[in-house]
DNA sequence: TTACTGTACCACAGAACCTAATACAGCATG
DNA sequence: CATGCTGTATTAGGTTCTGTGGTACAGTAA
């Protein structure tokens, strides 16, 4: 039932937390597409935070696209295929940017290929 | 002489705009080691901001190992020897994580090693 | 000496983050 | 209908982060 977890020692804002969570279980499938995230006082109650800090965060990934949020029913899951595109361009520079810093710093075309190979099945 | 440029309407902090600029000079090779960078003032003074901003800059910059400051002297960019390990642990997550989020929402191995190789002359 | 360098410190303002409490409307169940 | 859930909006307050302004000290070089 713990869906997922937070840390209040890190130094990002927990909505930034709970938005890649929720990120990362949509993306291993763990949550599917029409699948009913919790409820916003649900969650703060079992995080321990306060639901505006939820509320924040589902407002945000809904923006994205990965969720969509109904009034009166709750939010849920998003096909990929409603993900924004301007996700993706952001996540190509954080991309891009990551490469060129890492190859400079000596690590080979080679070895960063071979990340994105083992990426395939196992999701860790 | 204007090395680097900020934009104060951008949400990231001035320091970390400053961090990135000078990373990306020197991962470049548009600055080289024992290069020296502007002095904390003149920098400042340049960019018309306060001169504690650029300190921290510089500060975290020497922490991460790309540049190295010298009381009395100035301080000068570092060769990527240098460069702490944890911030290569660091970006290959940034880097495994785009990849798994890219891949998700349909992009192909081949389109992102294609990228990587796209950086052995050309950068930007 | 003079002028530059990095560094440290303090106080202050504004923004961001988070909490708290309240309220309203939509949906589903009995 | 009525109860209880849902998302959403609003207001207010506190804490932390970010950035500014000013001052000060020590090291380096002319």
């Amino acid at each position: 039932m713990a869906m997922i977890s937070i840390n209040l020692r890190d130094s990002r804002p927990i909505y930034e937390q709970v938005k890649d969570a929720f990120r990362r279980l949509i993306i291993s499938g763990a949550l599917t597409p029409e699948e009913k995230l919790p409820s916003v006082r649900e969650l703060a109650a079992q995080l321990v935070i306060n639901p505006n800090t939820i509320q924040r965060a589902y407002r945000e990934l809904e923006a994205e696209g990965y969720i969509s949020s109904i009034p009166g029913k709750g939010s849920f899951a998003c096909a990929k295929s409603s993900i924004d595109d301007s996700r993706v361009r952001e996540l190509l520079k954080v991309f891009d940017d990551s490469v060129t810093e890492l190859l400079f710093l000596g690590k080979s075309p080679g070895e960063l290929k071979s990340r994105i190979d083992g990426k395939g099945d196992a999701q860790k």
